[in-house]
DNA sequence: TTGACGACCATAAGGTCCCATGGTATCCCA
DNA sequence: TGGGATACCATGGGACCTTATGGTCGTCAA
């Protein structure tokens, strides 16, 4: 990405999605627009740590660490399932150096969880965004464009039907 | 390791997990990342004792202390279950010192209780690490990951089911 | 003496910092 | 309106620094 035809202001949310490669050290260059959210988010460095049900790696700041901290601490302390979230989340999750040019290095263990080699899909989900590899990322999209479409059918027919309901009344 | 990609500024909690070995004469250095939490922690040396439940090793500073005195603390003087506390938790620790390279020998109960004999996974809990041997370690994560994750669509589901119910309204 | 232990020094691999470059979008002024 | 100037961004490369790790040399105790 070249430029960015994108505002600057009023962004405090990761939106979009972006493909960037990796150069030849292993750097990528975290899109502008998430940097300024994570300025924003005041938090150093990217706190980020392998998605536990897809084949992509979770990242953000400190809004995401607030997510993490309320999943563990829903349980109370030493519990067997507070122990397995402490490990799980914290023991697999890195906060990641950023350089004078906005790049970070992708740990081994997070660039083999996502399959990631060559180049990065940067996807904005809000208060996190998704680091995938971009061929991964294109097939998860259209099944969940699939997936989404199938429930906005079930919903218009379900609304449609109170509607007619509402009719007869 | 060599160098690190992971940040140093925002970080007050131990993250990421590292595996080291362990050289000739029994000295493992303690990840970079750890000593710099420990240093903002302010305190000298590395505080650890066996895990009450787990073949592992906790380890942390003062903020680790004060967790224990929390946690003992929340019975009362001389009541049976705070002796048990007292006796597990202070009974069993030490302060183990740290050279000036950032290295640390551990005791052959600590090691024994472990069973680590040729190398160390480091693995951060947010508050305090927990030193594991690698296999086990591996072993371990695979367990809890799969209860976190049934945890999370056990959590999920009730959320959902709330949803529909509110739909319902 | 011998063996364990601590304080120092050495080193290579890998990370970090800094500067450079080419390309794109936006702005500004004629 | 158009075209040049400007700001910004992704990317590349080299010099320097940090880290993990190995080894040496004294010191103290058994």
């Amino acid at each position: 990405m070249r430029g960015s035809r994108f505002a600057r202001g009023g962004m405090d949310r990761f939106v979009s999605n972006f493909t960037l490669r990796l150069d030849a050290k292993g750097r990528v260059s975290i899109p502008a627009s998430y940097r300024a959210v994570l300025a924003r988010d005041g938090f150093e460095g990217l706190y980020c740590y392998p998605a536990m049900d897809q084949p992509a790696v979770d990242a953000g700041g400190n809004a995401l660490l607030g997510e993490i901290e309320a999943l563990t601490t829903a349980y109370p302390p030493y519990s067997d399932e507070r122990d397995a979230f402490e490990l799980a989340l914290y023991g697999t999750s890195e906060t990641l150096k950023i350089d004078g040019e906005g790049r970070v290095i992708l740990s081994d263990a997070l660039k083999d969880h996502a399959g990631i080699t060559e180049a990065i899909a940067f996807v904005g989900l809000g208060h996190k965004f998704q680091i995938w590899e971009p061929g991964r990322f294109r097939a998860q999209l259209a099944e969940a464009t699939g997936t989404v479409r199938a429930l906005k059918k079930q919903l218009g027919s379900r609304v449609a039907a109170r509607d007619a309901q509402k009719a007869r009344e």
